[in-house]
DNA sequence: TTACGATTGGAATACGTATTCTGGTACACA
DNA sequence: TGTGTACCAGAATACGTATTCCAATCGTAA
């Protein structure tokens, strides 16, 4: 392999390296016949620059970073991530850049990616997905300067980008929609404690309910993670209630479909002893038994958002506002 | 933001820049006072090298490219992909790099990545997931000697390190396991001609069916893509056949998924009058009406093994194969 | 006391590109 | 013919790190 550099090329051509750089940017002081010469041999010998050295130069690598907050084994079973993944790479490319993605659960190993993304300097920002409430890398790429957006919710919104479904909303839109059906006893099945997503349509399940004047009862509440086993755990000790609940929220569809399982196995029918509505509209729901309801935010629209705005940050072009909120809507399956 | 070198760094701690960077890696031939002295300040500022100047000074980046052979749309509605790449980012991190994707189905962008990443040099090293039979890159990367490790198959199989499944014997345990319920017109929905996932699960298919002695019928065969919408659509054209298959292999469990809607549809009771199998065993398998049956390659040996093959060159370590088969095996559920 | 090997750290350089600095040519004008 | 002005391209430099080369110091043995 010929391993060709500008300076080879300036050989060739008979010029200076100089030269040949201006010629692949641009340049216009350069003259024609140089131009014409130079183009003829690069073309030749398919001379392509080498990136780590415009990296080093330019200060630029053209590479976004995307931390995901979940292990790997998380991430091979959710379809919301794929579907993001997916957007933001194409979104990406058409901005001229490309993606690194990194998944870590850890907390040592976020850091780890951390150090090893950012202060290396090794992608021009981060899109970081769903961190954790009390997240400490925040306040030192704040510190830093380092442009980064977040998909998901940070308390001083005022301080960072960020891009988020109506999470709230979504909440209150998947309660309503249960309160609308004549439901009174909603049980709420959530991820973990302190992920905003979680929190946040906590909060939506809540507001609807106080709204509609009916009791939130706590042991109707549970907290988890975003697993179908979750989901179908939760459920059992739900229907082992006294006096069970009616209706379901859960915070994902794969946690709905677990519920699903843990209802059909007890042979409770499904809408009309017990509702469930999940969230994301994955692609699985319209195929299970029975289609699930669910809340869904368009993932393509998030995912062009948060890369837009990142963009725009490396670029220091106008970002109007710091925070994006994607509004949802409601798909009416079976379910309910 | 401080922008910090080992420069920075060498005269805080009043040494030169090259005991700075013996320091950081690990060369024994310094004193262990200026070492300490080094490390005190390194930790007190918080420095970590710039990864652009390494990259560029020691031709490596730390960064492996994944390029997937579908449109970023397809992507996000399939799960096997989305199992792979967390997988490979799984294995990647372990491995000590990092993973940048990229993803185009059309042939001129995919060109335009491959100029980008490769003769860039801005990856070590590259995996190709599934690539069309006649791709133009392959011989180019033979001979440049670049790094890179193809999922999916090639034919001068000696000339390139591949990993695969072993989607022959897939597509035979799936049409031998129908042959032994007693099926004789058994159906192929397929992906794209070309793509040797489908081409070796139709030959597995009709080996299964030679040795079996049964008649294979090309009008039960159809050609198309990896969408749900095929599925449905390939699964009404063979229920409106004068005598229609009793069974059928699907490519992949979301074309099967289509083909279990199209047949519900029309009230077609599977399993009794129809049977059905995909391939993957996909999240989702579970919870389809009825739950799908499938044959699954374990996704996270096959990103495994891709991973270390890749990385094993990079690093100039013994590559014992050309060729890594992944065997598959059966998933029984109720759509048999 | 001299000489020599071992040890240690600084100076210099290379990686490949982009850009600034500088010098030289050609042309116009006086 | 001399001066000023564009214009163009080569020389030099910087980006930050890793490594080679070399000089200085020290200890030990003759």
């Amino acid at each position: 392999m010929p391993e060709l550099t500008q300076n080879q090329i300036a050989k060739l051509s008979r010029v200076s390296q100089a030269t040949v750089s201006r010629v692949l940017r641009g340049d216009p002081r350069v003259n024609e016949e140089l131009r014409q010469r130079v183009l003829a041999v690069i073309e030749k010998h398919g001379y392509v620059p080498d990136a780590r050295a415009q990296s080093l130069r330019s200060q630029r690598t053209g590479i976004l970073g995307l931390v995901v907050h979940r292990s790997p084994k998380q991430l091979a079973r959710d379809p919301f991530f794929s579907a993001l993944i997916a957007s933001i790479i194409e979104f990406a490319g058409k901005a001229g850049y490309h993606l690194c993605v990194d998944a870590a659960r850890a907390v040592q190993s976020r850091r780890a990616i951390y150090e090893d993304l950012l202060r290396t300097r090794r992608v021009d920002g981060l899109i970081l997905v769903e961190p954790q409430t009390q997240d400490e890398r925040m306040p030192r790429l704040l510190e830093e300067g380092f442009p980064f957006v977040l998909i998901g919710r940070y308390e001083p919104t005022d301080a960072v980008y960020s891009v988020d479904n109506d999470n709230i909303g979504a909440g209150r839109m998947a309660t309503e929609y249960l309160l609308r059906k004549g439901h009174q006893r909603i049980a709420y099945i959530s991820g973990p404690r302190g992920l905003f997503v979680c929190e946040d349509r906590y909060t939506g399940y809540q507001q609807a309910l106080k709204e509609a004047g009916v009791c939130c009862f706590p042991e109707l509440v549970l907290w988890g993670d975003f697993t179908e086993e979750h989901g179908y755990r939760a459920m059992s000790r739900l229907l082992n209630l006294p006096e069970p609940p009616t209706a379901v929220v859960a915070v994902d569809d794969l946690v709905a479909v677990g519920a699903l399982r843990a209802a059909r196995e007890r042979g409770v029918a499904i809408p009309q002893e017990l509702a469930v509505i999940g969230f994301n509209d994955s692609p699985f729901c319209q195929y299970v038994d029975p289609p699930l309801s669910s809340v869904v935010v368009d993932i393509r629209t998030l995912a062009q958002m948060a890369t837009e705005v990142l963009v725009h940050q490396i670029e220091e072009r106008e970002v109007p506002h710091r925070r994006y909120i994607v509004p949802c809507h409601l798909v009416e399956r079976a379910s309910v």
